[in-house]
RNA sequence: GGUCCGGUAGCUCAGCUGGAUAGAGCAACAGCCUUCUAAGCUGUGGGUCUCGGGUUCGAAUCCCGACCGGAUCACCA
């Protein structure tokens, strides 16, 4: 079906060739959404053909108006003001879209260019998607929910714009931090687990990473009082020895730190399935650091073998960048030990041998910029068919009122506390509805109370350009109205309300009828035209926040509706079918929509 | 210092592939519930789009230069 704007493109080049003998460029028709101040549905910017037409822009305006409206009967009218031409679009046009939308189950969903038909069944290109990737020493945090959030509702989006999506995280589950928890809690933990002090095992983990570094700067102010530097205090205090010779026995594969290290572990784990959970993310498939960083140190072996690294006399290996405008790159330590870029190496390379990679992405946030960089060109140089196109999905820091958030100052805002104060909230807010809430279960309550809490929790957090840095302040709570997602949930409630009250009722009743549209439902209809190009921005610029914008508008647009005129009142069967066909296809779209932002829907609340 | 990103209403943010008088929400104020859910709708006030040049019929948007803020440039991750 072609778009309405290809439609108006192929007759303004058209009109331009019939009137002025020119053959217009593509890039030539500019079309925009009419100003609601002027009469139209859309508008032709006619400033280009004026230099052709040798006219002033308004009789330019005018002529193509005039040949235009004559030629095509989708277009019902047209008025000129200055170099604009605004058209207006017959109401049959709008009638026969909607039908097109109410028909389509997939709508807002595409194939790629390069999906194919393989015995009867579509294949997509394979995008991976890594996301969250946690260390195992503390809990999620804000800065996590970010994350989280932004990955997930990148695969649901690159999903419907016809990849098939493989959601990942990396689990960053060894190295000296991880040791440091251990040691604290083998020293003052006495024995304590998730069972027995009834705290979540993250948590639990988190408090003896904190537990560390007071123990260890106490360390280091004794060291210091002695007489001690403050560089000779932090290299020589007894717990950061400790911790070190710790991680070696850890490498050298000792079974008591191992166990110890499965055991806390297993604590952490089960602590961020639960956040998981919560928050409604998953991952289809998850790699541990522990299991990957050989695998890079090998990798980086054959890089030097084959002569793409080279080793220094104190036996680092590092890659030399300095042709692709970079610098030289660490790789592997005097001491033979993994970095950082080793494990992702070694963690791309499992990957590849377990999936058909098209497209990597690696959601992280923006201060990695330069790692993924030269990550990109080292697994283009290892031979990676993806490393030269991956995708560095680089987000901004979210940002409390007074900076960063710092562990060591107590500011972190936890991932559990903040979606349970969520919860707290809309549970608190729909205590005051109880009218519209009647005679439902204290189980029915909660749920929506989740569903809600989240709602305004994720919509609040992706609505935001994810490139931009964002602001939380915890003293002010998360809004439920205005432009949120308890708005948009609450427009959906509302037409499910009045579908439920509808229900048997038929729209069979437009068939054929020409019905003359109000504004309000025109809007309405033109705004839903709008959702696959919502969907396909969304994708191409790696942007969620597009699809807020986007659902925010449709809710809008539906609630001056619902505002000025009624549905279920309406005497004439045929604008009362319409208007339910276009109730149901605005929750369609924006449960679609927000189901692309992980955000769930209330059928009341 | 090099590189990258940002600067729009009191606050939080849209708009940025150039188009009409720059938009929302929050906060403030004033209205609208015997009528499909008032988590809604309508209205009022609020702007040197950081500043200065340039390109153009037209610049918040593109280019150049300042200024301010952030990130990064580790044998950290």
């Amino acid at each position: 079906m072609n778009s309405l704007e290809q439609q108006i493109t192929e007759l303004a080049k058209a009109a331009v060739k019939a009137l002025y003998n020119v053959d217009a460029e593509d890039s030539q028709i500019s079309l925009q959404k009419t100003r609601p101040e002027f009469e139209g549905n859309i508008t032709l910017v006619v400033f280009p053909f004026v230099k052709l037409a040798r006219k002033a822009p308004a009789q330019v305006a005018a002529e193509i108006g005039e040949w235009m409206t004559k030629e095509a009967h989708i277009i019902s009218k047209y008025n000129a003001v200055q170099g604009f031409l605004n058209l207006s679009i017959s109401d049959a046009f709008w009638v026969d879209q909607l039908q097109g939308i109410d028909a389509d189950d997939h709508y807002g969903r595409f194939d790629r260019p390069n999906s194919q038909m393989v015995n009867d069944q579509m294949v997509h290109p394979l995008m991976m998607v890594e996301y969250s990737s946690p260390n195992t020493n503390k809990p999620l945090h804000l800065g996590h929910v970010r994350n989280n959030l932004l990955g997930y509702s990148i695969a649901k989006i690159q999903e419907a714009n016809g990849w098939k999506v493989v959601k990942t995280n990396i689990v960053n589950d060894r190295g000296i931090h991880i040791c440091k928890s251990m040691l604290a809690w083998l020293k003052f933990g006495n024995g304590e687990t998730p069972e027995s002090s009834g705290k979540k095992g993250d948590h639990l983990i988190g408090d003896y990473y904190v537990r560390f570094d007071k123990e260890y700067k106490k360390q280091i102010a004794e060291l210091m009082a002695s007489g001690k530097d403050e560089e000779t205090a932090k290299r020589e205090a007894p717990l950061m020895l400790e911790a070190q010779e710790m991680l070696r026995k850890w490498e050298a594969n000792d079974p008591e730190v191992r166990e110890l290290w499965a055991k806390m572990n297993s604590w952490v784990y089960a602590g961020f399935d639960e956040t998981y959970r919560k928050m409604g993310v998953s991952f289809d498939k998850i790699y541990y650091e522990s299991n990957t960083y050989l695998e890079g140190k090998s990798e980086v072996e054959k890089g030097l073998a084959s002569g793409q690294f080279y080793r220094r006399e104190d036996g680092s290996v590092w890659a030399d960048l300095t042709k692709d405008g970079l610098d030289e790159k660490l790789l592997l330590r005097s001491d033979g030990t993994s970095v950082y870029m080793t494990q992702d190496i070694g963690t791309a390379k499992l990957r590849f041998q377990d999936y058909p990679i098209d497209k990597m992405v690696y959601v992280v946030g923006n201060e990695q910029e330069y790692h993924f960089k030269v990550l990109s060109i080292l697994l283009d140089r290892l031979g990676f068919p993806f490393g030269k196109e991956l995708v560095h999905f680089s987000y901004g820091m979210v940002e409390l009122p007074n900076g960063k958030m710092k562990s060591r100052e107590g500011t972190v805002v936890d991932a559990d506390d903040l979606m349970e104060k969520m919860i707290e909230d809309a549970r608190e807010i729909s205590k005051d509805k109880v009218n519209t809430l009647q005679g439902i279960t204290e189980e029915e309550a909660n749920e929506i109370a989740r569903k809600v809490g989240l709602g305004a929790l994720k919509y609040f957090i992706l609505k935001v350009d994810p490139r931009k840095n964002m602001l939380f302040n915890p003293a002010e709570s998360i809004d439920f109205n205005g432009n949120t997602g308890p708005f948009i949930q609450y427009t959906y409630a509302r037409i499910q309300s009045v579908l439920r009250k509808a229900e048997g009722e038929s729209t069979s009743a437009l068939k054929g009828e020409a019905l003359s549209l109000d504004p309000k439902e025109l809007a309405l209809i033109q705004r839903l035209t709008e959702y696959p190009s919502a969907v396909r921005t969304a994708g191409d610029e790696f942007s969620p926040a597009i699809l807020c914008n986007y659902a925010y508008a449709l809710a809008c647009d539906f609630n001056s509706f619902y505002h000025d005129l009624s549905i279920l009142n309406e005497p004439d069967p045929a604008k009362k079918a319409l208007r339910l066909l276009l109730a149901k296809n605005v929750a369609k779209v924006l449960c679609s929509a927000m189901g692309l932002l992980g955000i769930e829907m209330p059928e009341r609340m």
